[in-house]
DNA sequence: CATGAATGAGCTTTCATTCAT
DNA sequence: TATGAATGAAAGCTCATTCAT
């Protein structure tokens, strides 16, 4: 899949950049295939050329973004430093790519992520994968004595990761002020809430 | 809009609870309004004699639903008791409606709550009125010195009511298991961590 | 069909005149049966009860007026009077039709009178009744020596009908100036146009 | 909007072609899309691929020819000949229309030209240009003396013009015999008519 | 007579996908 | 690679008509 020429411009790259876009404004089913293939700037016979369907090209955007999420949180549970930490280093993560590429972020998670009858059931094991890394994480912190063990480690999980998609959901629909500060403060205070709690 | 008459049988509803059902099973989009004809057992006009249109049926499910969720947590909120109760009794309030009918909840969160480009946009207002509520309840948590004000309670709010959502879309997808003592340790769980934190 | 009871209000004729205006208002296809039901404040299984169908309520306006008008004409036609004054008085029935009920005139033309390939082709013997009572005026008036013999009787009836027609078109259309006036000066013109000519 | 590129076959102009066909044959509102798609031997899909809509499919026919209609009368008028002279071109090129192509005559004239509630309306101001280019021609007559004032213009072009589409519709309704010899009769018996009268 | 809930065939339109060039 | 004409299945929605009450 790797780009077979680098050409003067990589027309595939084009079209899954405007897909983002496009599915990020229209939304997946309610934007056409030829919705793409303008908003790239090329004819809509190419999007058939690159990807066997409209499915493919969401599933190449997610799994891309996906594996990198992935790829993060491994290498993140390899550091030797305390389960806060870490897990603040994934709520970043999370958010700085959001804050990175804000469209790419919403179309996964409105799309696919919590999307139970389509994609979300194709790519169950991918994010469930990330689930269970993040429970690792949490496992290691409750036998450490880090964390207490009275909270189920996958219920620490479901809190973790809906608090950052809830706070990504927020900005998506408008009803979180977004900046350069509050996306700061956002990872200090998902983590902070879920690590030490609300109360005084 | 009430059945006026209350016939034999109420075919209204019957289309209504159909539509859930079909909804959760085959995805708002992926099916036809025959598919919910047929699961009423009523012929195909009469989804359009009683609801203007496919999109209908599910805000009247969405707002039925989500007012009396309103009404819920409104009620809540003039109880006099400690924060972390009310929270306690949302949260319960919300995992009890699940346990009572999966389908719908699985509806409201996949097709409305999360769905930014379509019904979410529609119903936005009333969304947030529910997070505005529970706001409500941590402001005053924090002004009593319940619950500390270092962090902002739009964000205990998001954290609170994703870490909910999560939860559900985990039994949702099967990634979480699913039984009546489950349902009840959720309850105690989510909010213990909220607002305990994880940290020993 | 006569008003078999002339109750304290006749439903059938309610509804005649509702399609009248329905009719007039959206066009035969346009409107639908309830639109008619609502015009005439009855509950529209009341139209299934007096007509067959919907088409059967435009066959029974068009032949109550139509049928009129053929009455109309066959009396003119017995008259001992100069063909043109003959001309001016069904030239004078048909615009005074429209004066007195417009709507009607107007579905008459645009729904039954010109739809080639609906209404007219079922009423053809009716319409085609008019014109050959109008041929039969010319054809007596040449064989008097009033009218030159040059010009065919049909295509004299053809001038005359269509002559009328189009005024009222022009009416419908809002094209032509609607006023008492006009309508008398219509009556006039009309005739002594294609009795006497336009030339000098 | 013209046929870019003029293939083999220009598919567009075989699906207007067609249009023209089956419109005529059964009428704009019982045919279906699919009827004239069948006609032109092409996929259903491809009509949605160059018209936006059925109806845009008759607009695009009315315009086509109307143009067309308007721009032959406007030639007329600049010839320096007896208005008699003009008006008979002006029969003349409608008549030679329908004898050219009776079909997309008689849907000019059954589904646009009367059609108040629907196309005759959307298309008002065309057909209300072709009735001023006429009146044009009757002014300027009266103004030499060639027509008597006494018959207002617009009356004089209502009779006119309605005299010819009365034509039409007695050969669309087979009310009139058809034949070569007819339709140059026809031409002339229209404008004697009209201009010279029928009074002997 | 009168009502309006119930039926379902049939329509227009959309759009993912194919394919000849 | 690149194009966009061509395909046709599929879906939402309308509405004339029926019928139980």
């Amino acid at each position: 899949m790797a780009a077979p020429k680098q050409a003067a411009v990589d027309k595939r790259r084009l079209i899954l950049d405007a897909a983002v876009r496009v599915f990020a404004r229209e939304g997946f089913h309610a934007c056409r295939v030829s919705d793409i293939a303008n908003e790239a700037g090329v004819a809509y016979g190419l999007v058939y050329h690159y990807f066997k369907s409209k499915d493919q090209v969401l599933d190449t955007l997610f799994l891309e973004r996906w594996d990198f999420l992935l790829g993060a949180i491994r290498e993140t549970d390899l550091q030797d430093v305390p389960a806060e930490q870490k897990l603040t280093a994934i709520a970043g993560f999370i958010i700085e790519s959001y804050r990175h590429d804000p469209d790419l972020m919403k179309v996964i998670i409105v799309e696919v992520t919590r999307a139970a009858n389509s994609f979300g059931a194709t790519h169950i094991d991918k994010i469930g994968e990330a689930y269970a890394l993040i429970r690792g994480v949490v496992e290691k912190a409750q036998k450490t004595g880090e964390f207490r063990s009275e909270i189920p480690a996958e219920f620490a999980v479901m809190a973790f990761y809906g608090a950052i998609e809830q706070v990504l959901t927020g900005w998506i629909f408008g009803l979180l002020p977004e900046s350069e500060t509050e996306y700061e403060l956002a990872k200090a205070h998902i983590v902070r809430t879920i690590v030490g709690g609300l109360a005084a």
